[in-house]
DNA sequence: CCAATACTCCAATCTTCTTTAGAATGTTAG
DNA sequence: CTAACATTCTAAAGAAGATTGGAGTATTGG
């Protein structure tokens, strides 16, 4: 009875650890990030993860036998997408938690930061009241297709690609405000970089739709 | 300066992953549930998770490297904590998505609970309100350095080993309702059975004080 | 100062994970 | 039906993690 009562618990742990395991690999890590963004097949994952796709496949088997994703054939592709919110809430905590506690990670997020956050740290409510107001233009630089997939209320969509020919849409009068993926995602550091060289006033905002939603506010998809 | 991306990703990403690193194994997954409880030193600790002191000792290192938890020296013995309660949320959370996805080990706390849940499925704040009131009797059965590290509202010490000889002390008329370290645990269910084959309406609460707490509910400690 | 206690560190073994290459599968276009 | 494509499966090498035994370190009691 005592044994049994340490098989019970073992078993229990073991299959907490799926999930542990699931998420200890910085490449997973990575596909879940992307997969937040919205459904993708196998061949986009691997481009944007920049591996092999013979190891973005392994690692997504893995992903799906931790339940963390499913998959859905179309054609010729499949693709994978998040089994639910669950798990997406469940990354930004696990980067909340590593942010928190390791220093190194902080250094580098705050290295990344130094340049384009120094116009005004901006709250999340204080951002989506402007943006409403149209006193800032909230500017999401992923590509379209991650836009249609779910994005910021207010926001216009401009792919970080297009940025430069597209320049003129943007108004020089207002903060433009550029997002991307996340914290962990160049792109919006990139695109407040070139804003503002360009002589606009431009910032980068932290946040992607998995933050944003995880805080309880409210992102918008097209109706498919 | 398109391969400096890649790196800066890669470094961030290496940083989440010691978070997930540490979090991947069953027995570092039952160390920070015990350390949930209150710090405790590498003896006891080893103990309660039924290992080797030196395989504890490897696995709080591994712990300690992810900036988890941190050490005390007292005389002869190291008491190990957590380093802070965003610890303890991540581990419930984590436990939450795994229940939340993995099909079987919904169903083997669904066994564990089939005996004790009968009687009334509990919730928190019903729990609270009923326990202020005085209409059930709420038992921690953990060991008593456990309840003083911190405990449940209006709760009672009642040690699981000193539950036969002091039965005298619970009243007949009223339900108990008996939680230990949480749904992993196995002293509350063991606890309500042997209360209920006394003839006691005992059922068991699933929570811990980390889930109460992560819950947002309110968690009393004695004074030191 | 010595012995005992409570750990930690180091080294060795065994297992498990990561990554790549090559073969196989399922789907569509023609 | 066949070719082309997207993806998975299988197998194998190398890297990393788990576990154990033996030695080493800090602290207390005598």
């Amino acid at each position: 009875m005592k044994n049994t009562g340490r098989q019970v618990k073992d078993a229990l742990y073991a299959q907490v650890t799926r999930i542990g395991k699931a998420m200890c690999s910085p490449k997973r890590l990575e596909l879940i990030e992307l997969l937040c963004q919205g459904e993708k097949p196998v061949e986009r994952l691997a481009a944007e993860a920049e591996i092999s796709m013979k190891l973005a496949s392994a690692h997504l088997k893995e992903l799906r036998q931790a339940h963390l994703v499913e998959t859905r054939r179309e054609g010729k592709n499949i693709f994978y997408r998040l089994t639910g919110e669950s798990v997406a809430d469940f990354w930004v905590a696990m980067r909340a938690l590593a942010e928190d506690r390791l220093l190194e990670l902080r250094a580098a997020l705050a290295k990344l930061a130094e340049h384009a956050h120094e116009l005004m740290p901006m709250e999340r409510e204080e951002l989506l009241a402007q943006a409403e107001q149209g006193e800032v233009v909230v500017l999401d630089v992923r590509p379209g297709n991650e836009f249609a997939a779910g994005h910021l209320p207010f926001a216009r969509s401009l792919p970080l690609e297009e940025l430069q020919q597209r320049l003129a849409e943007l108004p020089r009068d207002k903060p433009v405000v550029a997002y991307c993926r996340g914290p962990f995602c160049l792109m919006a550091v990139e695109a407040a970089a070139f804003l503002r060289q360009q002589g606009f006033r431009a910032i980068r905002f932290e946040d992607g739709v998995a933050e944003w939603r995880a805080h309880g506010l409210p992102v918008v998809s097209e109706a498919t």
